[in-house]
DNA sequence: CTCTGCAATCTTGTATGGTAGATGCTTCCG
DNA sequence: CGGAAGCATCTACCATACAAGATTGCAGAG
């Protein structure tokens, strides 16, 4: 089941959705809303959405998602705010809320703010040899290949955010890693609809490219990689609008 | 009054907050939830925390903000929950809520997270010479020198942000730009505490040089001089962190 | 004098009823 | 047969009442 954990709110700064996982120690947790009804809806909806058990279109109301929760409104709607701030639902007042089309430019743009932030992340990272980077680099990589003989595509996934999310951590921005992953949460939608033909072993290729080039401090040739590595997501929107033209504006 | 004009959800795509202004037609507007009172009391309160009528650290409450703007509870609530996603409140449940205090750190990753985004952008405009790009540059630099000399620092505040936003809609990704803005708010509260020494000669200087570089397509002189017209605000945070302990972690 | 525990009173979270706007169908008139 | 007015029925928005955790201060026991 694995229940992504998030904050919600009480984000550490600046930044929104927010996104820490794995649950490590950090700080204290002890003053968020984690066990509120509303968190819970807000968690259910996200994922229905994301997985696409909800598909972008349909409409939902208020007291449709309280009967089929066995709650109250309120929290319901306090989700709803939630989600629509978040760019996964669109509310029209006094008619219904749907959830929300991806935007093909949308999409795109969050493809570029990403590849802007982790431009500039692995030029640090590059730039400073840091002896725990490559080790640390090098053992995801690892992993990702173990998860990829096993066709644990689930498990591969993740290690694949946990490898650019190291990055930020390396480059000390973590936070900002929380910003690219509200904006992945576009991009999932449309991971999610082909899901399977993955081609981990390219990723995996290509992590290494960036990896190697890290542990030589060749900042430009990271850069490139990264680049290039990141660059595939466009074909795939692509594709998927023809595939799915329904989903997109 | 000004009336600052947010979408605040139903955001076009893939951002949080959003940030259109300057009241063009804008597509259709039709569709967002701007007369309720939920979102007056939004902008209301974000316009008193970010002008520091209400000031880090502050204890607020549903009740108190309900009975100062005559309304009920129920709107302020909701009106908390959005702020609380945009990194200006803390709610504490049972608790209270409370003004966030302005992190140092959060702070300078949203700046880390601007310049990697406004570098990418600089680089897409020069490396492409339009035409248009140069003239609107000029006309705004000229703007700004009016303001400067009419000593009206907020309409130059404002001219300033416009500047930037341009560039984001000259390379395609103004959505991008509501990006940044977000992540601004942090910044403008700090901005806010040393006002009047804006120093808009140097800002204006700064500007001129990126257009001149953008005007003959000179993509590295172009991220140079974006790079330090950025990086000044690192100098101002320090100053205001000596100046203002009390408003930070 | 110090510490413990209870109770008044804060806070936010949840439930529910009522209101106004938007939609779509029916019905009535031309 | 075609079109317009009216009404049933959706929706989200708002107000209010209640519930439950958290805090504070005071009182009483040691």
């Amino acid at each position: 089941m694995e229940e992504r954990k998030r904050s919600d709110q009480s984000n550490p700064y600046p930044s929104h959705g927010s996104g820490m996982e794995s649950a490590q120690v950090r700080g204290k947790v002890g003053d968020t809303l984690e066990g509120t009804i509303a968190f819970r809806v807000v968690v259910a909806l996200r994922d229905d959405i994301v997985s696409m058990a909800l598909k972008p279109g349909d409409v939902i109301s208020e007291s449709d998602i309280a009967g089929r929760y066995g709650v109250s409104r309120q929290p319901v709607r306090e989700a709803f705010i939630r989600l629509a701030q978040q760019g996964l639902l669109l509310i029209r007042p006094k008619r219904a809320t749907v959830v929300k089309k991806i935007s093909p430019d949308g999409v795109r743009q969050s493809r570029f703010i990403r590849e802007s932030i982790e431009v500039e992340i692995i030029r640090r990272v590059a730039s400073r040899p840091g002896t725990e980077a490559a080790e640390v680099l090098a053992k995801l990589i690892l992993d990702q290949e173990a998860a990829s003989a096993a066709n644990d595509s689930r498990r591969f996934h993740k290690l694949d955010e946990l490898f650019h999310r190291t990055l930020a951590r390396l480059a000390g921005v973590e936070y900002a890693w929380q910003l690219i992953d509200d904006h992945k949460m576009q991009l999932d939608r449309v991971r999610y609809l082909t899901l399977g033909v993955s081609s981990s072993q390219r990723a995996i290729a290509e992590h290494k490219q960036i990896a190697e080039a890290v542990a030589r401090a060749d900042v430009a040739g990271a850069e490139a990689a990264m680049r290039a590595h990141l660059g595939r997501a466009e074909v795939l929107l692509n594709q998927t609008i023809e595939d799915f033209p329904d989903y997109f504006e």
